[in-house]
DNA sequence: ATGGCACCCGGAGGGTGA
């Protein structure tokens, strides 16, 4: 079972790429974050046909999250068990074969400064949390995947120097997904690779000029119970060289 | 040193992203 993660940035100014790219890897799951499409517009017909079951939440303009698989989805979460009915469309969660899947868009914070960030800290306490939940409520394995729009350590920015104390790459955030490991889910791309300068995102500004200066901010967190089934993990980098791209590209991993 | 692009809505240009 291949499962991947891709923040779109838009699915309908994305629908040719994302299609593209489903046909040429045809994954049994994706997880979709930054939709940015109320429900009754999602392009489901344009997926479907391609074999895929979708569940999806979204709302006007921003945020955004979905669920592609080529296997039944059943019982849907939409958003944390505790939520208000007006919260950010950033969470989804399904079960689909004998795994829990969760499709996670984290808060970016805005500034370290901004009351955004203090919000983005407590979103990823109450992600943990509910994972932590959803493992003690359901007996399939737990995985997250999504952009989580913090990079964990020094080799997952281009400037370690220029990011350290920022946004992105505070030391409250990387704690944050501390936390996530030390509750016990894995970052199955560095179960895999262990290279410096592996990136998930890049800056529409100036990014052919720029060269490699990106951010791995993009993850698949797996249940420590799935290491001995997880075979395999990888960044698609070339998608970010397409016509139209996401700023963000697909990261995934193989599950037996 | 700064800002640089893309997307949203709405029908101009400001808000948001990272």
């Amino acid at each position: 079972m291949r499962i991947a993660s891709w923040n779109v940035n838009s699915i309908r100014a994305r629908l040719g790429a994302l299609t593209k790219w489903l046909d040429a890897q045809q994954p049994d799951v994706l997880l979709l974050q930054e939709t940015k499409v109320v429900d009754d517009d999602f392009p489901r017909e344009d997926l479907s046909r391609r074999g895929y079951s979708i569940v999806f939440a979204g709302q006007k303009s921003y945020n955004g999250v979905a669920i592609l698989a080529q296997h039944p989805i059943r019982n849907v979460t939409i958003g944390f068990h505790d939520d208000d009915p007006g919260a950010d469309k950033r969470l989804i969660t399904a079960t689909i074969g004998d795994l829990r899947v969760s499709s996670a868009y984290v808060p970016n914070g805005k500034d370290i400064t901004h009351p955004a960030f203090a919000e983005k800290l407590r979103w990823l306490e109450r992600l943990r949390e509910f994972l932590q939940a959803e493992r003690a409520r359901h007996e399939q394995p737990v995985l997250v995947g999504g952009d989580f729009n913090v990079a964990h350590d020094e080799r997952d920015v281009w400037s370690p120097a220029q990011f350290a104390g920022q946004l992105h790459f505070h030391p409250d955030e990387r704690a944050r997904l501390d936390a996530l490991i030390a509750a016990g889910f894995f970052d199955s791309f560095r179960r895999f690779c262990a290279e410096p300068a592996r990136y998930s995102w890049w800056d529409y500004r100036g990014y052919t000029a720029r060269g490699n200066r990106g951010l791995r901010i993009d993850y698949l967190f797996l249940d420590q119970s799935l290491e001995e089934r997880c075979k395999s993990a990888g960044i698609d980098a070339e998608p970010r060289q397409w016509d139209k791209p996401s700023d963000h590209v697909p990261v995934w991993v193989t599950i037996d």
